[in-house]
DNA sequence: AATGTGAATGCAAACCTTTGCACAAAACAG
DNA sequence: CTGTTTTGTGCAAAGGTTTGCATTCACATT
């Protein structure tokens, strides 16, 4: 019956009414603006304090044009990669008062468009981008920077886009990674390779080409395989492929932890033993891949701190009213992480 | 040299002016308010076009009183099921032109509180809650209720709140894995429950203590034990604990995937073998579930629909002014799989 | 010609807060 | 006691949009 009783919260005009001096004097007494008189000051803080005064954050976007908010796009956020890096992102956010709404691309270019529409037109104060695998053209972000919208890259590149960018150093991780194969003894070895849209794909396939011939071992084209997503079902017949050949390879190196426990399902279906036989490392060092039989060796990827850093980054070019001359690109560094699936 | 270049998006005064009419006007012809000119509107509409323009949703917010925003709360995102919730529920409010803000209590309640508080300063439209499990009271939501904020718990329930609510039928799926493995011949059933705050836990507790009696087995208190987590580290210990037994277990059904997955690591480890002598049952069905060796069966749940349904019922609440008359309480049913780590 | 009708448009308030400028009163210097 | 500075407060605009009410104009009816 009583359901209209809709206490509308209190104003800044009625504690102004209330008290019987002008609004702006107790915006003023709230702000501790200097010219205000010790006697109004407490007369105001106090009054607001008992009617449980809460300054209304619509208003104050409207007048200051900001939202306070941050857009995050990533391709998907229930991989453990890029989870981890949006609590990275909220920890630095939060504590500033600043909130996040996340977008997911589903790795697809035309939903990461509709997002970033989206995203503008509620007016984010700045981006957060993870560019889908599918996105090739960058015409879309290119909209931020030309209306002065702060964004940060993170992870995945955009060669072409000259803004603030945060990532690891894949090649290092992968370089380590494959020349631990080779130095325990491992000679024919194998790489499952992710997207080659991905500057993440690239880099760790270029570290593992040059690996090799920095250690005069032959590159072989046939293995080198490509899986079409992150997931343990795309490692599936990548490795069936390379178990299919005349001389399959004595080690796998992958794209990622996903990729490489659809691998080691394979591997261990095949009555291959891990190992001994086959060596494998992934990348990621996803929580589960401690608790494969064996266990996953792995290149761990600092996303938490990826994903604080790329938050800090965003917010010192908000507060700097964004001048775009010095451009950083930051790299963070994997480690590599031996278990019990390769010697 | 040219950073101030800042194009101040156009606004519907400005469109007035060009046009020589009044700003309402401008406002009716974009909003097929019924009484405006053909001509009119036309010219309108084919400025704003031009123009580019885009409303001021800040503006409109204010005016409105809403964010156009709601608030999600839940333990944790790096999850497999709560990540999939939200992807259920942001693919519901994005076609209505909503947006979420994420925030994770890490299962603290402290943190909760904390978040509930920002959410409301920042006036979210609604809430789409799950409780941290320490969360042991409620008066932080039921401020909410109190100033009339839309609320939806998911998935962990607080039987004091008498809010609209969407739930698995845990029970039932509980019971339903328990009865399978009595079916298959297990007699010393163990189970690993999970934090006994949560009512999930508590539920499936429940169901797998009835399905014992149910068949007339008897309920052994020692076969019981709490994990403090859903992680697979969690699972190292109860699992070592009932091994250790005088009389250990022939089957274990645990409170997920997670603990699961640490459970059968400890199995495998002392060199028993999974299903022949221990079978295991989890709960999620995480993807990662079916690349073990065994294959772990599971308790598979709609986490998708579930994000998916809360939205809607939290969108009707919103859209209906918060009529408190009819709460609902809605439940999806979880699906068992058998996979390897069963008989 | 006067009145009435209806359609199209304009005015101004409302949403809430901050802030430059003006103004009054008080304090002070000469 | 006049003139100047200081201090505290109020006014009004600005931010962009919607909307109830008022106004205008054209046209039809008496």
């Amino acid at each position: 019956m009583c359901n209209k009783m809709i206490k509308s919260r209190t104003t800044i005009t009625e504690i102004a009414r209330l008290l019987k001096v002008a609004p702006s004097t107790v915006s003023r007494a709230l702000n501790n603006h200097p010219k205000i008189s010790e006697k109004t000051r407490n007369a105001v803080i106090e009054l607001a304090r008992k009617l449980n005064y809460q300054p209304n954050l619509l208003a104050l976007n409207l007048l200051k044009n900001r939202t306070n908010t941050i857009g995050v796009i990533v391709p998907e956020i229930t991989s453990y990669f890029f989870s981890s890096v949006i609590g990275g992102i909220q920890d630095v956010l939060n504590p500033q008062g600043l909130n996040m709404i996340i977008g997911q691309s589903n790795e697809s270019y035309q939903e990461e468009k509709s997002i970033v529409q989206t995203f503008v037109s509620v007016r984010v104060d700045g981006f957060l981008i993870s560019p889908s695998s599918e996105t090739k053209t960058f015409d879309h972000l290119k909209v931020l920077t030309d209306n002065n919208i702060p964004l940060v890259i993170f992870d995945r590149d955009c060669e072409e886009l000259n803004v603030d960018k945060v990532f690891v150093d894949e090649y290092k991780g992968a370089f380590q990674a494959v020349e631990y194969l080779i130095k325990t003894g491992c000679r024919r070895i194998a790489h499952i390779t992710g997207p080659l849209s991905l500057s993440t794909a690239r880099h760790r396939l270029k570290a593992y080409k040059e690996a090799l011939s920095a250690h005069n071992l032959p590159l072989k084209e046939e293995y080198i395989v490509e899986a079409s997503g992150f997931a343990p079902e795309h490692g599936i017949d990548p490795t069936k492929k390379l178990l299919a050949l005349p001389q399959p390879p004595d080690a796998i190196f992958t794209i990622n932890d996903g990729v490489a426990i659809g691998a080691m399902f394979v591997i261990k279906e095949a009555g291959i033993v891990i190992p001994n036989e086959i060596s494998v490392i992934g990348f990621d060092d996803d929580p589960h891949s401690c608790y494969f039989k064996p266990s996953l060796s792995t290149v761990w990827q600092p996303t938490y701190e990826l994903g604080m850093l790329s938050a800090r980054i965003l917010l010192k070019r908000i507060n700097s009213n964004n001048d775009i001359s010095k451009v950083r690109v930051e790299k963070l560094f994997p480690e590599l992480v031996i278990r019990g699936s390769s010697k």
